[in-house]
RNA sequence: GUGCGUUUAGCUCAGCUGGAUAGAGCGUUUGGCUACGGACCAAAAGGUCGGGGGUUCGAAUCCUCUAACGCACGCCA
């Protein structure tokens, strides 16, 4: 289905063609001068150089070819050349009635759907999931969503970082510890335990300890490098071990990402592209592309029309174990061989780009992904405090994401009973949802790419460009219909022209929704949902304010007020699910 | 050092890809509750768009120089 601008703009386009002017010049945008038309085009101006004219005589000429237009109710020629133009009621409540039969909302699916993985998870087994997951989390579950309303095949992984340096240190220390374990003697050929020989807790505890223990400790750096190794070489004990780690960190983490609304179709690892590592190597070695270089394995990926230096991407460390970019490498191997996606989309701290710039340059160097296959990189800025540095605890550790989620819970709880009368028993529950919304609102209503501050009090707060905010107008709007069902009414009506200028206003907002959509997939930016839906709550509001709804005589004028709230309702609830939360149905 | 990014109201952020008087929210000030949910609405004050130069009818937006801050630059992920 058409965008209510490209008709317009298709209008205007005639306009122009009739006159002798480029069509191209029709373009119409949404006026930015609200106090003196709904819309407008420049293309006068932008033309009259082309012309040789003075603008205001093409927008004369280009008017008088729209006398009789059915679209606008208003075209008008303002010096120096601006096309002002007032949509007709009568169109514009044509279009909604249209839009709202569509299934999409007027958005258009991909003609050719495509198949896009997403890479938007990346924790590591044995370390609890902390804010600096969130982003990635919720940045990644909201192009997905997104994604899949154009019609794609989207693929989330969460991609777990099990294969490298931190597994090694584990084992080390855990060596050091439980010395006698079974897994540690290289002899022991029997069975090795059901049961791991460690708590949740205890892993957690292991990791920093261990980790912290590497930086001030060479033989035990070294010692936890030759875990590594060993581990991928596949030693038996150690991928005991490994298993033991993994089993008792995913159930873990999958209820965290739970708790945020996150889900993966794939719960893939790192270690998952080990069997495609030996080959790729080989690969890339028989192409001549892989040389040695101070005894690590690597392969230029430098080009003419770089204006840095990017080094030589790494595929094999000098002691022979893989490392990061190798993982990376193999994962793009196993993910066209599985599922030939025409995209793979990572959604990761923009700090790594240098990294993916070097996979992505490999990658199809070596052949690894096809050369129409899509390799992109959606960087995400640091979540910061109130203070500007990286969001801490209040003592200055990492804050564990569980605990800011529970934070924000009861932050939300202290303010839903507060503003409430009478007792709810589904209070905790509201506040959950209530919560999820801040917290993501909060983060996906700032640009991705940037870094941004993340402020408990302002994310949660009830007023102003709010997650809550927004659900307490959808609420609101599912209160209004309610008490009309409950007393008997059927929203059998449909959209009349506007009464008056806040619900004309609602309804312009409201036909911005699919291109607001296809913008926000193009460019990757959920912000740009919470713009438009902070844009239609506070249209509804203003609408909401001004008319009587329920209390309207005209039983058709009524039917027709309530037939936009509903398709308020309705945009509002897709957008939010396309961010990734939903609303309750009382707050 | 090289490269990338950021800089817009007191604070937090938009700015639809070059258009008219640069917009919101918070905070401040003011007005509106016998309303379908006042957790709302309406209004005011608040700006040399980091700075200089350029491109053109027209610049927060494009080019150039410059400053401050952040980040990345081979064996971590």
């Amino acid at each position: 289905m058409k965008k209510l601008m490209e008709l317009m703009s298709e209008e205007l386009s005639q306009a122009f063609e009739k006159a002798g002017y480029d069509p191209a010049l029709g373009k119409v945008t949404v006026s930015n001068r609200p106090d003196l038309c709904e819309y407008q085009c420049n293309g006068a101006m932008a033309g009259a150089k082309a012309y040789k004219k003075a603008p205001f005589m093409i927008a004369d000429e280009v008017a008088a070819n729209l006398a009789d237009t059915k679209v606008f109710s208003m075209v008008e020629v303002v010096r120096p050349g601006f096309l002002n133009l007032k949509i007709s009621n009568a169109y514009l409540a044509d279009y909604l009635k249209e839009m709202d039969q569509d299934e999409k909302l007027s958005v258009n699916a991909a003609a050719e759907p495509k198949t896009i993985m997403i890479d938007y998870g990346g924790p590591n087994v044995a370390k609890p999931l902390h804010v600096g997951h969130l982003r990635s989390a919720i940045i990644g579950e909201s192009i997905k969503r997104i994604g899949r309303y154009m019609g794609h095949k989207v693929i989330g992984d969460v991609h777990l970082g099990d294969w490298g340096l931190q597994m090694g240190l584990i084992i080390t220390e855990l060596k050091l510890r439980k010395p006698e374990l079974p897994y540690f003697d290289e002899a022991y050929d029997g069975e090795y335990p059901a049961e791991a020989p460690f708590t949740l807790s205890e892993l957690e505890e292991i990791y920093p300890c261990a980790s912290g223990k590497s930086k001030v400790d060479e033989d035990y750096k070294n010692a936890a490098l030759d875990a590594t190794f060993q581990l991928q070489q596949g030693r038996k004990g150690y991928v005991a071990l490994w298993k033991h780690i993994l089993n008792v960190s995913i159930p873990d983490l999958k209820r965290n990402y739970e708790k945020l609304n996150v889900d993966f179709e794939l719960w893939k690892a790192e270690s998952d592209a080990k069997p495609y590592v030996a080959d790729m190597v080989q690969n890339m070695k028989d192409q001549g592309l892989a040389y040695e270089d101070q005894g690590a394995l690597v392969v230029d990926v430098k080009q003419e029309d770089d204006t840095k230096e990017v080094p030589p991407c790494m595929i094999l460390k000098s002691d022979g174990a893989s490392l990061y970019t190798t993982t990376d490498l193999a994962t793009i191997l196993e993910r066209m061989q599985l599922f030939d996606p025409d995209e793979i989309l990572y959604v990761v701290d923009k700090r790594q780009e240098m990294h993916f710039t070097q996979v992505f340059r490999c990658a199809k160097k070596a052949g690894i992904a096809k050369e129409d296959t899509k390799l992109s990189f959606l960087g995400f800025g640091t979540m910061n405090g109130k203070d500007g540095k990286p969001f801490k605890t209040r003592d200055g550790g990492v804050m564990r994401l569980e605990n800011l989620i529970k934070d924000i819970n009861q932050e939300m709880y202290k303010k839903i009973v507060e503003n409430r009368s009478v007792k709810d028993l589904d209070a905790e529950e509201t506040a959950r949802i209530v919560g999820l919304s801040a917290i993501k609102y909060g983060d996906l209503s700032n640009q991705a790419t940037k870094d941004y501050i993340f402020d408990i009090d302002r994310f949660t707060s009830f007023e102003g460009n709010t997650g809550p905010y927004i659900l307490y107008t959808i609420v609101r709007i599912k209160s209004i219909l309610n008490r009309y069902a409950e007393e008997g009414g059927v929203l059998d009506g449909e959209i009349l022209p506007a009464v008056n200028a806040s619900e004309k206003a609602l309804q312009m907002q409201l036909t911005g929704f699919g291109a607001m959509v296809e913008n926000a997939y193009a460019d990757k930016a959920p912000h740009k949902v919470c713009a438009y839906i902070y844009e239609v709550s506070n249209a509804f509001n203003s609408f909401y304010h001004e008319t009587k709804i329920l209390s309207e005589e005209n039983e058709a004028q009524k039917k027709s007020f309530l037939a936009l709230l509903k398709l308020t309702r309705t945009v509002l609830e897709t957008c939010i699910d396309l961010l990734g939360f939903s609303a309750p149905e009382r707050m």
